[in-house]
RNA sequence: GGAGAGGUACCCAAGUGGCCAACGGGAACAGACUGUAAAUCUGUCGGCGAUGCCUUCGAAGGUUCGAAUCCUUCCCUCUCCA
């Protein structure tokens, strides 16, 4: 095991607030005396069945604290996934069934073991417990906290004040995020910024029954892809470590500017002094963004697949946006018609490529579609079914429609 | 239980009898520009082979030549009082 000044140093980088501080020397120095692993607890609700860079902030320091040697405990929060974290939240949660919920945590026990190391890992569904649990226990988790504490949270006081409902069971998210510390012991839990609240209720609840508390660290949220809000499956400006190599690495370079130095600091193995560089060339008015841009889509590829697949990713936009030319892999789709001719508008939507046909009248209007590289400019164009068809739907939408005629 | 406020398109939000397929903003999409799927600017943004027709403003009925707008009932949310 590393040694004390070592061990923080690696535990500091990135985060936000590590409170109280002096509670992890005392820890550290206890388990490198002991030679005892600290229990490193995160959870995860199986809302949304994919893992996205976002999530990636908090998972990639806790793979530091399996390198360290310590144990990190992954919850999955089935039951807890019931109720919905409010965090951040202005609305109730729409609540999962089982089934989802079942499905959505298989997938992410997969995604996660992308970037945390499974054989250092415990995993739990807090069900185990939850599902155990009398109404008398759930009273007296609950009576450990007042309505009043619960309303000092940004997100519920904001929407107390705005009119918004909250059920009753939305309080019990931070107690029941805060019974998975005492049930599984949890030295440190980790998490984002907006979850502060929840895991100190962690802390609360622990000394209540009777343990240590935890000591929290914070990681900073990643903003999405709108270079606005938190990166969330909901708001759909997320980028999944799931996703194919060329979606990553064009998600990546539809990044705002601003954005790249975080995404290189929070979600990237890059090394400090060359974040540095980053940063200097990024203020610096010589190098392009894009330039950085590039490598950042790169990096990231890198991580979630290869080296390879991530120059062919670079390649392959370079192709389609720089020069203007065909992606390597249009999909091709085949398409049966009873007559020899076939409004173009129909052709389209029957091939799926679009759901109406005021909306391949709108892009015509606007210059947006090509067949066989030709602008259409006729709204009212009919084509032939047989034969291959090369369409191309504004910048980013490109088929080869095969036709059949039937019969 | 009583009193009041409110439910409008993907989201926020105007509109309180015809000029409303519904102002405005955001998102999204298209075009221009650009060494970026960045930024900026412009446009589009319910459906239909369409200078017209059909369906939409919580739900169902009703009044009217005509309703998102008025009436009735119902469902949902919020506030205050108890």
């Amino acid at each position: 095991m590393l040694s004390l000044e070592e061990q923080l140093k690696v535990i500091q980088r990135g985060t936000v607030e590590i409170i109280p501080e002096e509670e992890l020397v005392e820890k550290l120095k206890a388990c490198i005396r002991e030679n005892k692993p600290l229990r490193v607890k995160q959870g995860f609700d199986p809302t949304a069945p994919d893992i996205h860079l976002g999530h990636t902030v908090c998972l990639r320091k806790l793979k530091q604290f399996q390198e360290l040697g310590h144990k990190v405990i992954l919850i999955i929060g089935d039951y807890t996934g019931m109720v919905g974290d409010p965090s951040g939240r202005s609305e109730t949660r729409p609540q999962l069934t089982t089934d989802e919920i079942k499905t959505n945590a298989l997938t992410y026990q997969e995604q996660f073991f992308k970037v945390v190391d499974e054989s250092k890992t415990e995993v739990h569904f807090n069900g185990e417990w939850f599902s155990k649990m009398s109404f008398g226990e759930v009273m007296k988790l609950a009576s450990n906290f007042t309505v009043a504490r619960m309303l000092e949270r940004d997100d519920f006081c904001k929407r107390y004040k705005d009119q918004v409902p909250i059920s009753i069971h939305e309080l019990f998210y931070p107690l029941m995020q805060a019974y998975d510390s005492v049930m599984i012991h949890a030295d440190m839990e980790i998490g984002a910024t907006e979850q502060k609240f929840n895991l100190l209720a962690g802390r609360t609840i622990q000394e209540l029954y009777g343990q240590k508390p935890q000591v929290i660290l914070t990681m900073p949220v990643l903003v999405g892809t709108d270079g606005q809000q938190r990166m969330s499956k909901s708001l759909g400006n997320y980028i999944g470590v799931a996703e194919l190599p060329k979606e990553i690495f064009g998600k990546i370079m539809s990044i705002p500017d601003e954005q790249i130095y975080n995404y290189f600091e929070l979600v990237t193995d890059v090394k400090p002094d060359e974040l540095a560089q980053i940063k200097k060339e990024l203020e610096g008015k010589k190098t392009n963004p894009m330039i950085l841009k590039k490598r950042l889509g790169k990096e990231i590829v890198r991580m979630y697949y290869d080296a390879t697949e991530a120059e062919k990713a670079c390649q392959e936009f370079e192709r389609v946006f720089s020069k203007k030319e065909l992606p390597e892999n249009i999909p091709v789709i085949i398409v049966e018609h009873d007559q020899a001719e076939i409004w173009i508008a129909h052709l389209l939507v029957n091939a799926g490529c679009a759901e109406s046909t005021s909306q391949i009248r709108r892009l015509i209007k606007q210059g947006g579609l090509y067949i066989d590289n030709l602008r259409v400019d006729d709204e009212n164009l009919k084509v032939l079914v047989a034969g291959e068809k090369l369409v191309r739907i504004g910048k980013r939408g490109f088929f080869r429609i095969v036709g059949k005629v039937k019969g």
